[in-house]
This record gives structure tokens, sequence and C-alpha cells, in this order.
DNA sequence: ATTCTAGATGCATTCGAATTCATATAGCAA
DNA sequence: TTGCTATATGAATTCGAATGCATCTAGAAT
């Protein structure tokens, strides 16, 4: 770089300074003498740049700190490199770990995510209009959608992927855990430790996930043709777990030895109030198992049996699929399912 | 609408289904007959446009499926109207509740969260260009920076809040849980439970918010001429708590009869292993405490004598001041400070 | 020396909405 | 009817990078 050059450098950084701008890639491009298209392709992998270009327009972005617009790359590629991640804003403290997950996976391949939480299932047709809005490549569903919900992401053409959900009238794209296996697992487990009462304390009234959970568990339970089952519903909260236990006690009556409950969490609430409560020996006289896998689950004051979802693998399967579906929008849907993984802990 | 008008709004719509596109402001505009500033004034609150133009574009807009394009609007605005938020991806199950309170608070504000987790102290840099590079108006930064990380921030003018954390050196807006005062406290409620011998179990070496805490203990202790204390380093995880006890008697050979650790996750583990590995009554002949109000601290397994931090009131403050530096960039940086809440348990 | 080719470069256009400025229209007063 | 205002509308430009196309250059092949 001769020094008249670095002067002129220098006065575009200085005149950037004054009026408080970034720097562009026609800054750098009138800075080192040569075209915007020419900057523009040294900031793409593979273009047809001369080793000299690149390396003397590197120089002056280095100078001027000038970075791509993602904004205006956005704009005229159509591709934002971005997708929305919707998230029940449940108790679940289970959710964290998968955002986490997700993070990684798609940091990986450059792409970044735009977090929305739901507070109300009402709020899901403002955040699909913002999903829409923002041009995201695709969209992470790990919240409850209605089927004409659903349809609004279809008929647009934004790719998805169902996370721990499906529809069964709309094809979709999905990951899961297979919910219902792992209940007939547990059942079959409480079964084995001579467990005859069973109660089943639900999530709330609206979840899939806790719907199949516990159809699994009930259609396993008929099949061995046990069917006074009581069943009360709980909200996932660690609270809804100890009250849920009391009430079915103290109010409905039924002394179970056996809570199959739809999450961890709760399960956790339960076994307190089994202890605290009623003074139960946690397996002696009643046993408790929840399904997650929650971190808390496997702490020593716990130890609670369950069934763990393999939260890398779902996280990374339903980047996978993403990806593939943004790449080639014209792929069919794919459901993948995992098996959980039982973890016998103590409270069986 | 007459029927003419009519037909020519579907065939619009007919062209882009061909056509696989979706819909523009022009598209509207042609469709609806009128100019595209016109639509674009009508998607604008309080811009000159009459009744009857409103309702026509509104009417066309809806038949389209058209929303405005936030990538080409941020171009021209320069406001992105996203904010980035970088978090430590540690094993602190406290970041997860503020994801949550930040999004809600966000989006009412229609600004939406880009979200970036931290593997490892050296993706910092990586995830500062990409901040840049997406055009976001503003940062909330829930992790470690260095003072030089820091200035990149400060000197592309981006206006960011430190969440939990300050820099000396470097100006900058903060929100912060008063951590020193907290752990005063808390050794305070000690000493007046006749607590005399003291250990520490600290979060990783790198952590500030950790040296916070633990300055503002040991600070406390020494006052009151209390300075044989024993101190060991954990990582924040539950099983560090669980490992530092074990090691700190079992290897140091320290028999303590209060634990301050630096975190409530810590603090748990540390329960657990007082209780069950050495078989201590808690609080009767070992207190400890944390510190965060973290959600499981308080499940009746635990019922840990903690400092809660005002979550809620915390991240409002955060948005609220990073929010008033993106709408007035010259504003002079903020910081404020929270007093965290102590809350009794049963540990102590 | 001449022709050909591959690679390097620049020009001009594009993406989609916002906005400035100029113009047109309706409404009202004189 | 004329003139004036207030409001509505449209034309044209802008934001910043990517890219198709045309042009140019250097080196190889003849």
């Amino acid at each position: 770089m001769t020094k008249s050059q670095d002067k002129h450098v220098l006065y575009v950084k200085e005149e950037l300074a004054q009026n408080n701008q970034r720097a562009t890639s026609y800054d750098v491009a009138r800075a080192a003498g040569v075209s915007q298209s020419a900057v523009s392709r040294c900031f793409k992998p593979g273009a047809s740049v001369s080793e000299k270009m690149r390396k003397r327009v590197q120089e002056v972005a280095t100078v001027l700190g000038y970075q791509p617009n993602a904004i205006a790359r956005s704009l005229i590629t159509r591709r934002s490199n971005m997708v929305a991640v919707v998230i029940n804003n449940d108790t679940n403290l289970y959710y964290p770990e998968l955002l986490v997950e997700l993070s990684r996976d798609f940091n990986e391949r450059g792409v970044h995510m735009l977090l929305f939480t739901l507070e109300h299932e009402s709020d899901v047709a403002n955040i699909l209009d913002q999903v829409w809005q923002y041009q995201v490549d695709g969209v992470i569903l790990a919240a409850q959608l209605s089927d004409t919900q659903l349809s609004f992401l279809g008929q647009r053409d934004i790719p998805f992927v169902y996370y721990n959900r499906t529809s069964d009238s709309i094809p979709c794209s999905s990951v899961q855990c297979d919910h219902f296996e792992g209940e007939r697992l547990l059942v079959d487990k409480l079964i084995a430790a001579k467990r005859k009462r069973f109660c089943i304390i639900t999530g709330p009234s609206d979840s899939s996930v806790s719907a199949t959970r516990m159809q699994g568990a009930l259609k396993r339970l008929h099949e061995l043709d046990i069917s006074d089952v009581q069943i009360i519903e709980g909200d996932y909260s660690y609270h809804s777990g100890q009250e849920s236990l009391i009430s079915m006690i103290d109010e409905l009556d039924w002394q179970p030895d056996a809570v199959i409950c739809a999450n961890d969490i709760m399960a956790l609430g339960c076994i307190d109030a089994a202890r605290n409560h009623f003074k139960f020996k946690v397996p002696k006289q009643i046993s408790i198992v929840g399904f997650d896998g929650a971190v808390p689950a496997s702490w020593q004051a716990y130890q609670l049996t369950t069934v763990t979802q393999p939260l890398e693998l779902m996280a990374q399967a339903a980047v996978d699929i993403l990806m593939q579906r943004i790449e080639d929008p014209s792929l069919p849907p794919e459901k993948r399912s995992f098996s959980g993984v039982f973890s016998p802990g103590n409270t069986l």
C-alpha cells in the first residue's frame, strides 16, 4: 500500500467518523479505489477475485471497520439467515436447555435465532405475523398451534418443524420423543414393582404432549386390565404436583401406590408432598414417575424415576430437518421420533 | 369495490401465486390502482391518508396476504427493531427465566430478540461481529466480556446494557443486583445464628458476579474479625456444590458449620451432600446459604435460605435503559442497582 | 505476432419499503 | 367565480449489498 493510498483511506475514515456513519461497501470501494462489486465479491467465498484485490480490500475494510450489512444482503438474496424459535412460556424448566442446544446447532450453520415466547394462546396469530414480516427462513415450533395457525405457515411456504408435537390433519415436519412408548415402559416398570392403585397427574388440558403421554399410560394400564385409575389435571408446575397429590388423597379419597406424572417437575412436587405432607416413604409406600429427564430430577434429594428425552439428538434433528427444507423447499415433510431413555432413579 | 376492481385484485393474486412470490407493496399498489407510496403510508400510523384509501388498501392487502417486509423497512429506516441478547451458556438455571422476562418486555415495545449463547469465552469476538452485521439496535449483555470487547461496542455506538456486571474502566450502562450487600446480609444472618466456622464455595474464577459476591461475604466476615475462612472454587453447577463440600471436609479437613455458596444451584448440591454423604442435619449442624432465588431453591426438599434477585424489575430496568439509549443515543450511561430480597428458607 | 481463453473487474440493476418534494383535489370563504 | 388552504396523492430517490452481463487483461497456444 503506497502512502498516498494510505492517506486516502484515512481520509474516508475521517469523513465517516465526522458524519457518524457506518462504513458501507461503497466507502470501502472508494477508499480502496475499486468498484463496489469488487468489495462485495471479496466477502463472498469462492467468488472470482484476485489475491491482490482480496488483500487490498480486506486491509481497507479492517481500517474502516467494515462488515457487510446483513439486512441489505438479506433483501437482495432473499435469505435472512434467521430462523424463528417459538416457545411456550410454560413453567417448564425443560425448554431453556433446548434453547441452548438449538442455538449451538444453528450458530454452527451461520443461522441466527429470533426468539418468541408465548404468554397466551392468543398471542400466536400476532407472532406468526411478526415471523412473516421478518422474513425468517424457517421456524421451530415448540408451542401449541391450532391447525388453522399451522396452515398459515404452510400456505406461505415457510419451512417449519414442530418440536414434540404433530398435527394429524396437516402434513408437517416434526421431531418427537416417543411419549407413548415411554409411558408404556414406565407403566410396565410400575407393574413389575407390584403397584396396584394407579393415579395420573396430567398436564394442562390443551397440551398435546400431556395428552399423548397420558394416553400411552392409560392404554397400557387397560391392556393390563387395570381400569380403576384416578386422573387429576395439573399444569406442569411443581406446585400443581404437590396440590394434585394432596387433593387426590384428601379430597378424592383415593390412596394410590403409584403416581404417573405428565412431567418431571410435577413429579418432584409430588414427591415432596408425599414425603412431607403425608409422611410416605418413597418408593416404599408410593412410587412416583415423571417424564422429561429435567436436570433437577436427578438431584440426590429426588432421584426421580423417569424417561429422559434425548435432547441433543432431538434438537439436532430439528435443526437438520429445518435446514434441509430451507435449502430445498420441495422436500416433503419428515417426522422423526426418538425413544426416551429410561432413567432408573429411586422412586419406583 | 366494483367488480372490475375485484377482478384485477384476483388477477394480481393469481400472478403472485403462479410465480410463488410474496406480495410487495408494489403488488398491492398495482392491484388497488394506487401508488406504492400510498400503500406504505397506509401501514404507517398517523400518516396522511384518506379513510377511503386506507380501507381500500387494507382490503387488497388482506386478499393478497401482504405484510410489510421488515427487512426492507429496516434498511431504509436504519432501525431493525431487533436487539441482541448475549448469554453465557452457564449451568445457570437462572437465565432461562431472564429470557422469558426480557422477551415479554421487548415484545411489548415491538422489539425482537436475536439470541446468542456463548459456549466459550473465545466465541465473543465472533458474536460481536454478528451482532454488528445484523444491525441490531442494541444489545443486552448477560455474559462476561473483556474491556477490549466492550469497547468494540462503545466505538461502534451500539447502545448496550450490561446485566449483572459492570466495567470499572469503561463507562457503560448496567443493571445489577447488589451482590455485595446481599452477601453481607447473609453473613450477618449466619452470625446471628451463632455460626463460627465459615467456608465459601465460589463460582468459576472468571465470573465477576461470583467475585463480587465473595468479596462481599469476606469483607463482612473480616469486619467481624473472622479471618479463618476456607475457600474452594466451584463452577456454579449442582455437582460442584456437592463435590466442593465433600473435598472441603474430607480433603482439606475443614469442618464448617456455615457454607456460603456463590449461587443457589451449588447450595442445593451442597445441601444434598451434607445430608446424604455426611448425614448432617441442615441447619442444625450446618447452615447453607446461596444466592439468586432460583426456582428449585424454594422447593420443599430444600427450602434454601438465600437472597432473591428481583428478576422482573431487573429485566424491566435493562429493557428501559436500553430502549432509552436507542431512542436517544446521546444519553449518558446509567447504572441501576437493586437490592436482593432475603428469602428465609430453612437452611440457616 | 496473433488468436484464444480464463479469470478479473466494473457497470447497472435489483431487492421492498420509506420519505421528500411537488402536484392535485376538495372544501371553504369572499 | 376566484382564491386560498389543508389534505391526499404520486414520482422519484434512497438504504447497502449481490449479481448478470459486458469488458478488459494476462497468459497460453499456435
